[in-house]
DNA sequence: AAGAGGCCCTGATAGC
DNA sequence: TGCTATCAGGGCCTCT
């Protein structure tokens, strides 16, 4: 669920609040996330300066002094909280998201600064903490994800050689992260839908125009979605805390059923499965 | 070696 | 009303 534009909010908002902060301590309620959060984490965290918050595909890195990289993924449902300590030293529930509030159950993980802490929270546990303890395991790390959509490296001479010969539909390639990165279901579907583009059709099938339409409608929707604050997903009614309005957007995600919004056309969007994993599309547009 | 499919997990929802 | 089945999907793993 979070795919790039979400994680880059994420992303935005924490650098404000921990960039030159320094980790008083941290407390790990429960470290059975993805991959086990590991027994040093703390240690090797506690009184270290944040130098740096970036975004690497869905993943955020938080650089540390001494060469220490936290990586965090979110997975399907993790969420991070900004909660203030007030003046009678209670913390206030206030979040990276409008109108939040820090959820009653699953929070796992309480990284404390001096006058507030973040907190993680992830019902589903699909999220995970890592550390890199050198600039070595940090670059090896990514070394197979695939480059940035919104990066020159990701154009039409690059796709075209990754589709080449590839026997699998253009929508897995899509979300393939070792080929473009932070591309997830919900965006596949809509680039797709924008570059006209039938998301079973095999990779090595797309023309030359397809590919150029690909790329640029990939920027184009993820851009646009960052400009909306990311997406928050139907009507979430007890996982508050996700702000983002992208969702408004959505020319076919969730929109089985519905009128296809091209001009002139009149066509109703579908569902089908690729992977388990759903697809939506205008069997009329998208050929 | 590429590609297909399974698995991890909880909560919302559908159907009986 | 309470039960069970299904779905949501990112990334890693195994099997063919």
């Amino acid at each position: 669920m979070p795919e790039l534009p979400e994680v880059e909010i994420v992303k935005q908002s924490l650098e404000k609040k921990v960039k030159y902060k320094v980790i008083n301590n941290i407390l790990i309620k429960n470290p059975n996330l993805r991959f086990k959060v590991e027994k040093n984490f703390k240690k090797i965290l506690k009184n270290k300066k944040i130098l740096k918050i970036s975004r690497r595909s869905k993943y955020l890195v938080i650089e540390l002094q001494n060469n220490i990289y936290l990586i965090i993924h979110l997975g399907m449902t993790g969420t991070l909280h900004y909660i203030e300590k007030k003046k009678n030293n209670l913390y206030s529930n206030l979040s990276f998201y409008k109108s939040a509030i820090l959820p009653k159950k699953h929070n796992h993980i309480e990284i404390i600064f001096s006058n507030f802490k973040i907190i993680y929270n992830d019902p589903r546990r699909f999220g995970f903490f890592r550390i890199l303890n050198n600039k070595k395991k940090f670059i090896n790390y990514f070394k197979k994800i695939g480059p940035e959509p919104f990066d020159k490296l990701f154009c039409y001479n690059y796709l075209k050689k990754k589709l080449y010969n590839k026997d699998v539909c253009i929508k897995n390639t899509l979300i393939n992260q070792n080929i473009v990165s932070g591309i997830g279901n919900i965006y596949a579907n809509e680039i797709l839908f924008y570059a006209k583009v039938n998301p079973f059709k095999k990779s090595k099938n797309i023309s030359k125009n397809e590919i150029n339409k690909i790329i640029k409608f990939s920027k184009y929707v993820l851009d646009k979605a960052i400009k909306k604050g990311g997406s928050s997903i139907r009507n979430f009614k007890d996982i508050k805390g996700i702000t983002g309005t992208y969702q408004d957007e959505f020319v076919v995600y969730d929109k089985k059923g519905k009128i296809c919004k091209s001009k002139n056309c009149h066509e109703k969007i579908i569902k089908l499965n690729i992977s388990n994993r759903s697809t939506y599309m205008c069997k009329y547009c998208q050929k």
